[in-house]
DNA sequence: GCTTAAGTCACCCAATTGGGTGATTTTGTA
DNA sequence: TACAAAATCACCCAATTGGGTGACTTAAGC
């Protein structure tokens, strides 16, 4: 069984201790407890985590949102904020790094755990969330109706293809291939690939 | 000032009081208290809140996640589930739902309102969060960097916009418009304004 | 002062794409 | 069966895009 590796940074030892002994018992193991702005990015590189537990108030000149700030720009990983206060002014420096889950203190142990848990499910969540072309969605913002064959052109379109990469994967000719495109672009009222591609962007 | 309308779904009368009395003294407003899955989906119907908080033990067959499921199927409303405790295979049923925040019993009236501020924060977070072409998020993915300039143009394309259309809204020719697009082309390893897209979107 | 990178622009040619017209076959349905 | 929509393919021409080369200017760094 894998544990989820964590990076913990927390400059209050007993909470700090608190927090290591309820996560290695279970599903998450921490990597290092960081106390500073420069101890956490320090502990980044040598043993980089899975996921990082952030406290924003440090007894630092940087706090834990110039961390994450850090890592949203050197790092992909998840992060979740721990604040004593849910105020207004924080809450916008924080919204910034889209985070991926809060944590109020104070807290208990269910708490941690499940805000934890909530919080990386929809990390991945967001991760496998990239948005799908779907023709049923399309064709709600159209009033000549995309055909199926029209729409697997599209989703090739959007992929990135050329038209005799598509005539090869669709096997027709690319004549087949010019004619669908011409169609998709009076119904979508659009001259270009990258202007279709644009268009069905805005109603994903 | 207008409050957020909160729909409460919990079975036992003496919580349904207390959430509803913390609720109504702050910034939310409750539309209704239903007991059941029929109540709650009645509910729904007649009076649509702008949120749902959901008990997830309910004294009926379906429980919260079955009207979690439901709510995310026909509306588009952040859910905060509520629960006793934080067993695992009840976890695993309720991250499915991608609730917008997790409060577990028992609370106390602060955790109840810092739950639903922040869970609420990160629904409205999580709308805005379409997703955007960063210069730096792409430079991480190739050796030879994209200059500011090119990413300029490289948006252009990503909106779809014509060499003459870049000219025009960048203030330079057509043909700096081209030579910038070739040296795109080589340092994201594509041949095609399509395939650029394409690339750059999968690392967003 | 020299070098390098970025940004600017031009010209040429090839390849791809876009626009228009027409025609045949298939499929679903009234 | 007859009709309409969808899918298939061809041909032509214009417009845009892609690829290669060369050159000039500016700003930053050594």
């Amino acid at each position: 069984m894998n544990e989820i590796r964590i990076l913990v940074v927390e400059d209050e030892p007993l909470i700090a201790m608190d927090i290591e002994q309820t996560l290695n018992n279970i599903d998450f193991a921490v990597t290092a407890i960081a106390h500073t702005y420069a101890d956490a990015i320090r502990q980044l590189k040598i043993n980089t985590p899975e996921a990082v537990l952030l406290d924003i108030n440090l007894n630092d000149e940087k706090d834990g949102i110039d961390i994450a700030e850090f890592i949203n720009q050197q790092y992909h990983l998840p992060i979740v904020f721990l604040t004593s206060h849910a105020d207004k002014s924080m809450l916008d420096r924080a919204k910034k790094i889209q985070p991926a889950g809060y944590i109020v203190k104070p807290f208990e142990e269910k708490d941690l755990l499940a805000g934890l848990e909530i919080a990386l499910y929809n990390f991945s969540m967001r991760e496998s969330n990239k948005p799908m072309l779907s023709l049923t969605n399309i064709n709600k913002h159209i009033l000549s109706q995309i055909s199926e064959r029209e729409f697997d052109v599209l989703v090739a379109i959007y992929e990135g293809k050329t038209n005799m990469q598509m005539a090869e994967s669709l096997f027709v000719s690319v004549n087949t291939i010019k004619t669908h495109i011409s169609n998709i672009y009076i119904k979508l009222d659009v001259a270009s690939r990258t202007a279709a591609i644009a268009k069905v962007r805005g109603w994903m």
